[in-house]
DNA sequence: CGGTCATGTGACCGATCAGTCATATGACCA
DNA sequence: TGGTCATATGACTGATCGGTCACATGACCG
């Protein structure tokens, strides 16, 4: 947790210094990232950091959680309808998840750098990843039990499907639209609005859910 | 390319290096791998290192280029029935590279780091990335010519399924070996011939074929 | 023997890093 | 005014890095 120095900054002064950061973490690792380059690039002193932050890991798990409150509150804003089935949910998932990726890229790039590109304390990594593990399980547990999701399918690989799928979709939209852009408006939120990507997500969770879906 | 010098080496002192720089590279990303570390560990003076290559990014490419080459090798040396259908063709594919990953541990931790850790030269990437993309790319457009695959499913996005399953399923049942090895004998390549594994590689082709194939 | 040439060596260079600390600033209060 | 306290500062430390270079070694040849 940062000190309370940290908190005690001005609003604007606190968060230059988030988004600065952000900006390091979502371009390098943990360990290749730099706090040199990020009190340079904030306009602080070295010593000034280490007022506001312990270390360089607090910093980065701080940026971290972050990160998963941020995508909370935005899954939150937008909540689902009630009782839908969970392929309806996951489509759900998806569209939000996507567009929380193209309205706070940076933060989206980090948290996805830090589950990804290994070389950190090991819980770091193993508890995030265990946490949407289980998550995946249980929504599969509950799609069996409702008889959504075929009995015979292994929920261990089903879940490893949706988590991979899930975790590199909005990254892999982003490619397509960088490479679909040709000189175009670079207005991603606006792109990711379209009815374009609204098929491409429609597509991923229906491949999904002929895929793992109940017989019929 | 590494120099003359380096080939002309007895092979076991070419192979220590190598194997160590290979530990290296499999452990940490192109930025954090450590040149004074693998001089050290193979007991070699920091010149003679660049008596053989030019510098790091001579040696990164190398082991890339050695991982691909193997991996060639490898499939080469169990083809594919001829005359497959693409699914039967993806399950030997998959199977192959579970195999290849257990057998070359270090070998394909380096390639996938190199993949999917981010922050070296653009082409480095993106070359290899869009050859696998491409491939199975042409994979799906014989798939759909076929009869094989629904052709309403959007090619690319296929290839990204068939991308993104493929490069985390030998991670993945390494994980999952793991996790329900409590103890037992640690063999791997012993597991990744057995039914269970098996069964996982035949479940996830047949996600993605019940996801895509023809509708009938 | 002396000369040549590929190979081996490790001290050294300049850069960069995370983190520290003595000191400075400046707001607030007595 | 003078004292106190949170905050700001950047020179500095010790470590590590990738890469260089002047020199050593030793095999082969005349």
């Amino acid at each position: 947790m940062p000190k309370e120095t940290f908190f005690n900054l001005p609003e604007d002064k606190r968060e230059r210094i988030i988004d600065i950061a952000l900006d390091e973490f979502s371009h390098f690792d943990f360990q290749s990232a730099s706090i040199s380059r990020i009190v340079a690039a904030a306009g602080i002193a070295k010593g000034s950091f280490y007022q506001y932050f312990a270390d360089k890991e607090d910093l980065y798990r701080y940026l971290f959680e972050l990160a998963g409150q941020k995508k909370g509150e935005f899954l939150a804003q937008n909540p689902p309808e009630p009782e839908m089935d969970i392929f309806s949910y996951l489509y759900w998932l998806a569209e939000k998840g996507v567009e929380f990726e193209m309205s706070e890229p940076k933060l989206s790039q980090m948290g996805y750098r830090a589950l990804n590109s290994g070389g950190m304390p090991p819980e770091f990594l193993s508890s995030a990843r265990t946490m949407t593990a289980e998550f995946f399980k249980q929504l599969i547990a509950n799609g069996k039990e409702q008889g959504h999701i075929d009995p015979d399918i292994d929920a261990d690989l089903a879940a490893f499907f949706f988590n991979t799928i899930f975790s590199e979709l909005g990254q892999y939209m982003f490619r397509r639209l960088a490479a679909d852009d040709h000189g175009r408006t670079g207005n991603n939120e606006a792109f990711f609005r379209s009815a374009e990507a609204r098929a491409i997500v429609g597509q991923t969770i229906n491949i999904l859910k002929s895929g793992m879906g109940k017989r019929s």
